[in-house]
Parts: structure tokens; C-alpha cells; sequence
DNA sequence: ATGAAAGCGCTAACAT
DNA sequence: ATGTTAGCGCTTTCAT
């Protein structure tokens, strides 16, 4: 951080202001501009960013606070949105969720907020496990913009990219019906988070489109922790009147209910149909490969930055604005056709 | 960000250096510290960064490239490192390399630390895929302390914190010889890497202390990807005489010798047995529960931001140090006991 | 212990 | 198009 612009101004014979003009993409003679980048790349010069920030009140960064990671799904989210805002020029600066087996840390959530906003960041994506109370408050007053990814606040503080819950529900559950499935059980997310909720409600879509009988016992209310699906699915199997199927609702909960299903010995797809929301990426390894829902994981990195960026840029055009992706479902070999098994005289 | 130290000052009738001086922990008359403290809380000032940074040549920032965190070793690792860092002033500027599915990019390593550099960090971790040369050139140019998470450069420029991994791998091998093996295949990962070299070594000093013979074809050159697992697994499963036991050297190789595992239906651990380096958090679900490494990832992740923050104060004392951190093996159900297999009448 | 003032590197308003 | 200059919020001598 030896060099400044005041060294390139001296290498160049220019005055700092037009230093400063051109770094930030302002006319000059092309004489000039020869000089200049000449000057630039032998000093090795790089802009303080703590000095710009200073006089533009911008830090070119942008806070991230979102789930540790521990899949796939979330990896890549990062990921990309990381790479897409360096291209843009911020840097990302990120506060983990806690991971699967620590606690939910649910109330910390205004807590990073209001740190990120003390410490200075321009814009903010947020993926709340649960919703607390006015979280966004600091972001609000000091009008930082903020985009939630995978959930929508409630009170439309905020912009939301997030998949069409409700639809790749919706589609996964069908395909049970599809295969001959009446008995399809549920192991929901919590409720009042609107993932949750949209997954629930793809679910219950189904059953009144095709007219089937909604049995409150097999609608595990869970809260998208491993341990919920874990239980659920222990409850599910121990009703007298077993499901031929069952929904898990995230990836969580699916990885709670697989182990439930292999401490008990069951059988998939012969004894149970496995379908979840949220793309197993072991599925390759887990017996057999789990059906699911898949997130179009780049496209809402994509989506929440192209947002995020026209925000940090003032453009509060269409705010509050609520972005819907598609999923996608992917048919692997967790769901039995009972239709099929019917011809051939079993059960 | 309306609130300065010279609305505190104004407020308390002092001048702005003793607020400056009492912020940061200097003497003040009781009854100001008291003033002092009532304004900042009232006002709700909080020390603009970009500022501090500008005149004391610090950013409070601490740059971070990592693995794209898609497994619970990383993502523990990350959280964990990113709590303690924030507790101690610092924020994160998070760098992900590429998650599995995408390619290494290992050629962008010194990219990331030259941006990272460049943007202005007060230190570095870094956890490469694959050392490229002089990586770190920027950062000692800049005299910025870089501390290498499970992994050491050949050089040492940096200092690094990584667990035992040739005692880690030779009590998991010796595991397997103990349970009467001596087919003992391994898939390594790329040479020149320092936890790849030293896991093969543990392999081999098993092989040499208990005097079994060294058999070129049971030693898969890997490079720590999920692929050269599934190939490895391939490779070593077509041989005409088979391994007993395989070594997967981490993870994703572990990840990639499963999906091969499972392609070719070969039964552990009654064909085959398996261990791995990197504890599987899916283990619970995956069939039969693997024996694993268990790397010390809270303890890493400890260690390095205390070595990192002793750096970034100054304390260069015991430079270059690589802090060794003790493995544990986890043993499940995925190696067959030979020995009794034997007195059963078995192969 | 407190205060006055310089200046970190940069941008932006204004003057040329 | 280029130069001059004030000042962003803070720390840090240097006086007092």
C-alpha cells in the first residue's frame, strides 16, 4: 500500500485529480492516458479503498449472512455470488449461520445485521433460518439495500429471489401420485417461514387437486433441522396406518429422515417412496438416489446480485420486488409405481 | 454512518482526540469516561472503519480462500474461524474455490491472494487445492502474515496449522492390518501436496512396520478429486488379485470410491473393506458407517486465528511454525474383521 | 489528562 | 482537459 496517487502523479507530471479522474473512468487526452497506465502498472499502484470510501461513503462490500455451507446447495450459492460481485467489484464479507450440529442461533440474526451495517457495507443478502423480529431494522435506516435469498420477509422490507417453493412442490408431490401413491406423509418446515409454508401448501395442492383425503397424521410438523426429520419419519412409521410415502421439505430434514429410515431397516422404495425438496448431492451414494427437488442454484445467485447491484446503484425502481425461479425435478429411483408393483401381484 | 467522533465530542464537550483516545482504551477522567460513554450510547456512534483504516494503515479485515465449504469439515472450519475473528475486531472477506462439481481452478490461487492484497487485508488464510508457484508473493511483498490451514508451503513463507495426517493414516491402515488385512489399496492425492504426501507416508510406514509387501498396483495416484476416487476404486476393483481394504486419502475421493462402491454393487464391508481420511458427516446415512479420520477442525481453526492475530500484532517470534493437530479415528462398521472371519469358515 | 492541528489517500467542486 | 484545494473521520504527535 506504499504507492498512491500522489506517486503517480508525480511519475506522470499530472495532477492527482486527473489521476483520480481517470481511474474512475473519466475523459483524458490520450497522450495522458498512455502515461497514466504506464505509471500505474510500473508502480504497482492500487487504489486505497478505505481512502475512496472515506469521501464516497461506499466500502465496496457487501455483507453475506446465509447457512454454513454444509451442502452443496448453499456452497454454490456462495460461490457464485461471490465471483459475480468481485466482477462488480465488492468484495464479500461473510457471516456463517451456525452449521447442522450446532444450535440454530436463531436470535443472533439482527446481531450480524447490525454489525455489518456498523462495520459498513453497501448492499446485503440475508437467507434467515427463521425471521426475527425487525432483523433488518439497521439496514433500513441506514438504507442499505438488502435481497434475501431462499425466503421473502414478511413485511416487504426487502427484496426476495427465491424458487417457486410452491410449484416444485407441487410437481414432486404429483409424481407420487402419478406412481399409484394415496398415503404420502410430510415433514414440514417451520411455520411462518414462507419456504416452508409454500412448501407445505404445493403439498396440500396436491392432495385436493386429485381429491385425496388430507390425514392430519401424516403431516409431521417439522422445523428444517435434521433432528425434525429424524423424529418425523420415526412417528410416520410408527402409525398403524403407514404412508407409501413421504416428502421431506429440505435438505436438513431429508438427511435426518434417511437416517431414521436406515436405523429402522426400511426399505426404500420397496417398503417407502422418499421424495425431498433441495437436490442431494450424495445422492450418487446414498441407496437408492434420492428424487428431489433441485433449486436453480446459479441463476439465483445471478439474480439476487444483478438486484442487489441495481439497488446499491439507487435504482429502487420496483421495490419491493419478489423474484420466482423454477425448479426442476429430478426423477431418480426412491419412488416406487405402485401401479406397476399391482401388476405383478405384490402388495 | 452520520454519527462521527465529532458529534461525541461536540456532545460531551470534549475535544475529538480524547473521544479518539478513550475509543481506543487510553486514560480518561472517570467522570468523562462516563460522559463519553453515555453520548456513544445515546448517539449511537459507531468508529467508521474506512477511517481508522486510512491513518493506521490497518483494514480490521481478514481474507479468507477456501474450499467451497460443501462438506462439514469446511463449513465447521469457516464458522468457526469467522466467529473468533469477529470477536476479536476482524470481519471476513470470503473466497471460495470452486465447489466439486466445477473445476479446481487451481491457477487462480495468487489471482485470489493478489486481490485480496490489493483490496487490503490485515492477514490471510489460505487453503489450497494445489500449491502454485510463488502464490503468496504479494502478501510478503506486503509484509501481510499468511497462516496455511491443513496444508504447509514447500517454501516456508507462511505458517501453517494442519492435523497429523501421517499419524491420522497410519492408525487408520494399522486398523486395518490389525484386523488381519494385508491387500491393503490406497488412492492418494497429488504429489507435491503436502497432506497428500504425508497421508501416503502414513500407508507406508503401516505397510513397512508390519513387513507387508508393496504392491505398485494397489497405490492409485489420486489427486484428492472425487473422480480419481471413482477411477481409483475402478481401477483397483478390475485387478485380478483385489484388495481386501481400500484407503481413501479425503473426502472427496472417499465421495468418488463410494459412487464406484455403489456401481458396481460391491458389498462392504463383506467384499470390501473401507476407511477414509476426513470424518463423514454423512456417515449416518450411508451404508455401512464408514471408519474414518476425524480431522480436529474447532481445535484448526482455533489455533490458526490465534497464530493469525499474533502475526498481525507484530509477533513474529517463532515465524515460520507449523502447528501439528492431533487426529482422531472413528471406527464404525465399514472393515470387516478377517480374524473372525476366518474362524467362521469364511474366505 | 486534555486539546489543537496535521495528515492518511482519495474524490469532487471549482477554477483555469 | 487539467489543476487546485477542501475535507471525508479518524489517529497521532505535540503542546498545554
Amino acid at each position: 500500500m506504499a504507492i498512491t496517487i500522489k506517486d503517480v502523479a508525480r511519475e506522470t507530471n499530472l495532477a492527482i485529480s486527473t489521476i483520480s479522474k481517470f481511474i474512475n473512468g473519466g475523459n483524458v487526452r490520450e497522450a495522458n492516458r498512455k502515461k497514466i497506465e504506464a505509471a500505474i502498472a510500473k508502480l504497482g499502484f492500487v487504489p486505497n479503498d478505505a481512502a475512496r470510501g472515506l469521501r464516497t461513503f461506499r466500502t465496496y462490500t457487501v455483507g453475506m449472512i446465509m447457512g454454513g455451507a454444509s451442502n452443496q446447495h448453499t456452497a454454490s450459492i456462495i460461490s457464485e455470488t461471490e465471483k459475480i460481485l468481485r466482477s462488480r467489484g465488492y468484495s464479500l464479507t461473510f457471516i456463517p449461520l451456525g452449521t447442522r450440529e450446532e444450535s440454530m442461533e436463531p436470535y443472533r440474526l439482527k446481531e450480524y445485521v447490525d454489525y455489518l451495517t456498523d462495520r459498513g457495507v453497501d448492499g446485503l443478502f440475508v437467507t434467515p433460518m427463521k425471521n426475527e423480529i425487525d432483523f433488518l431494522k439497521s439496514a433500513r435506516e441506514q438504507r442499505i439495500p438488502v435481497v434475501m435469498i431462499e425466503e421473502k420477509a414478511i413485511r416487504s422490507e426487502a427484496d426476495g429471489v427465491l424458487a417457486d417453493c410452491a410449484g416444485g412442490a407441487y410437481e414432486i408431490v404429483e409424481h407420487l401420485v402419478k406412481n399409484g401413491h394415496k398415503k404420502i406423509g410430510i415433514i414440514t418446515g417451520p411455520r411462518g417461514k414462507l419456504t416452508a409454508d409454500e412448501r407445505r401448501r404445493g403439498y396440500l395442492r396436491v392432495m385436493e387437486d386429485y381429491g385425496l383425503p388430507l390425514r392430519e397424521d401424516y403431516i409431521i410438523e417439522g422445523d428444517f433441522t435434521g433432528k425434525s426429520g429424524y423424529e418425523g419419519m420415526k412417528k410416520l412409521w410408527s402409525l398403524e396406518d403407514r404412508p407409501t410415502a413421504v416428502f421431506a421439505t429440505n435438505y436438513d430434514v431429508c438427511l435426518g429422515m434417511l437416517e431414521a429410515v436406515r436405523n429402522m431397516g426400511i426399505r426404500v422404495p420397496e417398503e417407502l417412496s422418499l421424495v425431498t425438496f433441495d437436490d442431494f448431492d450424495l445422492s450418487v451414494i446414498v441407496q437408492p438416489r434420492l428424487t428431489a427437488v433441485r433449486q436453480p442454484v446459479l441463476q439465483i445467485a445471478e439474480t439476487a446480485c444483478e438486484l442487489l447491484c441495481r439497488r446499491m446503484n439507487g435504482d429502487m425502481n420496483d421495490f419491493p420486488r419478489t423474484v420466482r425461479l423454477k425448479t426442476e425435478c429430478i426423477y431418480r429411483d426412491s419412488v416406487m409405481d405402485l401401479y406397476r408393483q399391482e401388476e405383478k401381484g405384490g402388495d
